[in-house]
DNA sequence: CATGTTCTCGAACATACGTTAGTTAGAGGG
DNA sequence: CCCTCTAACTAACGTATGTTCGAGAACATG
């Protein structure tokens, strides 16, 4: 056995949670080096199996990729809807806004490796997968757009800018803090925080007018 | 485009045009399959030649692959200092900044296939292709961070957070935009106007004070 | 025409990959 | 004790990849 010496009888009680290893270090591989360049052999030996093994709990490479970029996306817009829901009716658009962005960043930050994954690997894919995930993604892009045309229906938001474009700037922004978020830095809630401020009022003090 | 059906005897006259050619059918390959999906023979077919003639021209894939990183970033770089160093020595500070954001954004859609290549294929490339980036990298931060103190100390700049949150906040944003920047919607000026106002002033209406 | 250089080709090689197949070992129920 | 299920293993297959190499075409120079 190549395994790390795990001597103990607890062959069982393994579900799926072989499964789930396989996943999470999938994920791993796939963010650091890329879907293509990432090897069953060494997915299998970062979860601590024989590759052949990983055949008995997926179908394919193309499947773990599949449910990898899944959990990715899903963690992000479950902490959004989560976040925004949980807000009183009365909240401004300000509010709500500001409860998807601190939702966003959480999901991406929590679960940086299925999340990065996504974000580095979606722009690769073959068509076929890529179509199976573009109309979540789809999905979510019209729930930022329904928060920001509320916004501005509520005189909140800027009016020179499109929603789509704001839109496309503010997720392009949150999600690439997950390459280079740094959790010993300060709180994440501090980290929610600065951000949010810089989303709403920019980078600059207000130019005398 | 690749196919350009030239059927008069030209193959010669290729002095370095062919080097050039595989260098950014590499570049669009890398960017839309990633580094290890992109195989030799496909780059050599959308170049016009056979996989084995690439070696006449490079060592090896890392080569084209170091190459293709260093036009990338090269050009980021060029744009901007370019426009940066022809402002008037009295500028403001914002008026720097949005120079830099307009030759950021200017180097980036304009090389997309190199730009973009770059940004997501750096994340999965081993140590050792790395870290002879990294320092170019490091340099372009450094000038950045630069002109955001020069900003700070001319009062210009919000005080609240530091000046490489701004910056990773600004660029990474920046980055971002050349995975949905469409020069079909409305010009290019008219797009690096919205972005900077957005970067500078944020999505919503200042908030009552 | 002869010669040298530049550039490309075609075929081959060793390796590594995703995947398949056959087998083994333990657990639990009858 | 037998049977079945689960979960893993080992070994192999076919293919594709990066790379090498010798041969030859196209052109420039004499």
């Amino acid at each position: 056995m190549a395994t790390k010496t795990r001597d103990k009888p607890e062959t069982v009680e393994a579900d799926s949670a072989t499964r789930e290893r396989i996943l999470l270090e999938a994920a791993r591989l796939f963010r650091h080096h890329g879907y293509a360049a990432t090897t069953l052999r060494e997915v299998a030996d970062a979860a601590g199996i024989k590759a052949g093994s990983i055949y008995y709990h997926f179908e394919s490479k193309d499947q773990i990729l599949g449910e990898v970029l899944d959990k990715g996306i899903l963690a992000v817009i479950d902490a959004v809807q989560q976040r925004v829901n949980s807000l009183p009716a009365k909240a401004t658009a300000r509010q709500r806004v500001a409860a998807a962005i601190e939702g966003h960043l959480w999901g991406l930050l929590h679960h940086g490796d299925f999340t990065s994954a996504n974000i580095r690997v979606y722009g690769q894919i073959p068509p076929a997968a890529k179509n199976r995930h573009r109309k979540i993604r789809r999905e979510y892009a019209d729930y930022w757009d329904r928060l920001l045309e509320d916004a501005l229906q509520r005189g909140e938001l800027r009016p020179d800018t499109s929603t789509a474009i704001i839109r496309l700037f503010v997720i392009g922004a949150l999600n690439w803090t997950v390459e280079w978020y740094n959790p010993q830095k300060g709180s994440f809630q501090d980290f929610v925080k600065q951000i949010t401020s810089i989303v709403f009022d920019g980078t600059f003090l207000r130019e005398r007018g």
